[in-house]
DNA sequence: CTGAAAGCGCTTACAG
DNA sequence: CTGAAAGCGCTTACAG
């Protein structure tokens, strides 16, 4: 393979300023750069990026860690920061925990990520005290997505769960609903993953407000998926007296939900009502109701804010963190990852989306 | 951060013998190997990944390109090949192509890959010949997931589509259809993306052989997702005189039929049966009747195919190819990813799962 | 604006 | 089984 030294000799420079060249540095003549550029296509010169990582300490590197990358949530995030992160000029590095507990040890706890990348997002990724020392010792740039997972120093980009399941909660509640269940994860689990704590507090607040008093036989646990939605539901039903509505922590967990329903000979929503979170691809689909969230939203955002700090780091140093050939990164902001000064967290909006799965309940 | 100079100097050894002990490699006695495991245990002593793919030229990388994470093929296989590239000591670099044309390109294109990652997986991903020849110039191992892509000299692990659909399309006849629709890819696709044509492909085969003739007035394009699905089923409807079933290309498209065909006031399977290809994770609970396909088997058979001769590799060179923590990979098999001998394809199974969207016409 | 030279932190023949 | 030394291909002060 060509290197830079093959490019240097043919544009009658130094390597030196090819590297500079290469990645656009200021301090470089207009003819010069284009001489080395001309050079470097005709030799169809690329990079070493173990090389340029060794030399220049960093990786052009992001490490991502999602729970389970076939949720619908988490898919459609790490889509949304993989297209930010490659447009940018940064690798992404994938790693799906899939439920492995030992696997998310590894990942946090390992130098593993140490030389690897340059940032590391999180998202809803359970964290236990030995999971944050191992981070704070990594001592890179992250920042979290969702409330699932919150460490000292990073900003966080997230959704207000609490309100999403109160507005959920009233929604049921205004169409005349009394007897509304919860199907949310489990409450013992001891990681700090606080999306379903948040979420079953918002739909106990609502209830609250409105002079009821939740029900314990109306609460289920469950896994935020499909299966788990329609095992809760058959569970709950079990109990007897159905609820006539449900509010399910996830849309996953709704359709299993309307799943189990439908199988029960239960129509909805003239049976029961059955609301969601998310606002999931199927759902509009479906005809559930949902409190929608914006997932690849969140991904962008959280992307350009790991992202700004190195990009102003790198330009301190008369650097650019952009490779040759992509995009700059957005302008530099205030952000800075490391410091003192703990920020609160940015929320982003939901809304309720009325379809065809809630209704009034059936007058007895 | 500690280097490799600080182990050798507590161990008491050249930097050359922590090097290969750490490796595993077999030449190091066991006292010796014993003390620099146990220096570098107390430094916590990580290898800069960098400094040593640039001085050993493998990379520990491996490229996984997708055309669309979020759909549920996808994300299915990269979980797979994720915890199978992990737990072998590499890493993961995702490359979401998002149906962006000119991502394609500059991720096929480029030499971006090249110093990059040591192997290449393309899922899926629509293949021209100035691709064709980028790939070849770069000169990687890889494989190729389905049969949408088909680079010489690559092997191939994907299901049969061809006999998939006829399986679809007979259990249609089976049940006593005439009247069968077909939703599938674009068939002017200038694209090398031959998923859509096989399933076409099957479809009216098994109708001919039924001696039935296909009928292009109940032959649909759409785009593999629900929305397709469900636009291209509006647009058979309006055609007037519904068929009596639908055979869709995938499990998404399914999905997107069912609800139109719900829209539109039809019952599945009273007035439309409807099956597809896949067995999405939603499809038991839709009671969706499909062809299901192993799509985490696929994923994790062709990371092991592709690794296979990495580490056949390594090992001539005296070498490993796992991380110290990690676990070896698979013994070496007589697979050559180089090579004149074009291998046949992998074809992996796929089975006729019967539920409740698809039962017999009704009597007219 | 440009170049010579050191250095990034490893691995690998080579020699013993 | 082990070590000294070269070298992987860049980037970065430093000097001019």
């Amino acid at each position: 393979m060509t290197r830079i030294d093959d490019v240097a000799r043919l544009a009658g420079v130094s390597t030196a300023t090819v590297s500079r060249a290469l990645r656009g540095l200021p301090t470089v003549s207009a003819a010069t750069r284009r001489r080395v550029l001309a050079a470097a296509e005709q030799l169809q010169y690329a990079v070493s990026p173990s090389a340029s990582r060794l030399a220049g300490g960093r990786t052009g590197t992001v490490a991502v860690v999602v729970p389970r990358i076939t949720r619908w949530f988490f898919g459609t995030v790490v889509e949304a920061v993989e297209e930010f992160l490659h447009h940018a000029g940064y690798d992404l590095l994938l790693y799906n925990l899939g439920g492995r507990e030992q696997v998310r040890q590894r990942v946090l706890r390992t130098a593993n990520l140490h030389k690897r990348v340059d940032a590391i997002m999180l998202v809803a990724t359970p964290l236990r005290p030995a999971d944050l020392t191992a981070l704070a010792e990594l001592d890179l740039p992250g920042i979290t997505i969702s409330s699932g997972s919150t460490v000292p120093g990073w900003p966080c980009v997230r959704i207000d769960d609490v309100a999403a399941a109160r507005t959920a909660t009233r929604h049921l509640l205004d169409l005349g609903h009394r007897r509304i269940a919860h199907i949310s994860g489990d409450p013992d689990d001891e990681l700090a993953f606080t999306t379903h704590t948040d979420r079953r507090r918002g739909y106990q607040e609502a209830l609250r407000r409105a002079g009821l008093r939740p029900d314990p036989r109306l609460d289920m646990e469950s896994q935020f998926t499909i299966d788990g939605g329609n095992q809760a539901t058959v569970e709950l039903l079990a109990r007897g007296e159905p609820p006539t509505a449900i509010f399910a922590a996830c849309d996953e967990i709704a359709m299993g939900a309307m799943t189990a329903l439908r199988d029960a000979g239960l129509r909805v929503p003239q049976d029961v009502s059955v609301i969601g979170v998310d606002d999931h691809d199927l759902s509009a689909v479906l005809g559930l109701t949902t409190i929608a969230q914006p997932a690849a939203e969140q991904g962008r955002l959280a992307a350009r804010m790991l992202l700004d700090p190195l990009g102003a780091a790198a330009a301190e140093l008369g650097g650019v963190v952009a490779e040759p050939d992509a995009d700059r990164v957005p302008a530099p902001r205030a952000t800075r990852v490391h410091g003192p000064t703990p920020r609160p967290p940015v929320i982003l909006p939901t809304r309720l989306v009325v379809r065809e799965s809630t209704g009034p309940p059936r007058a007895n």
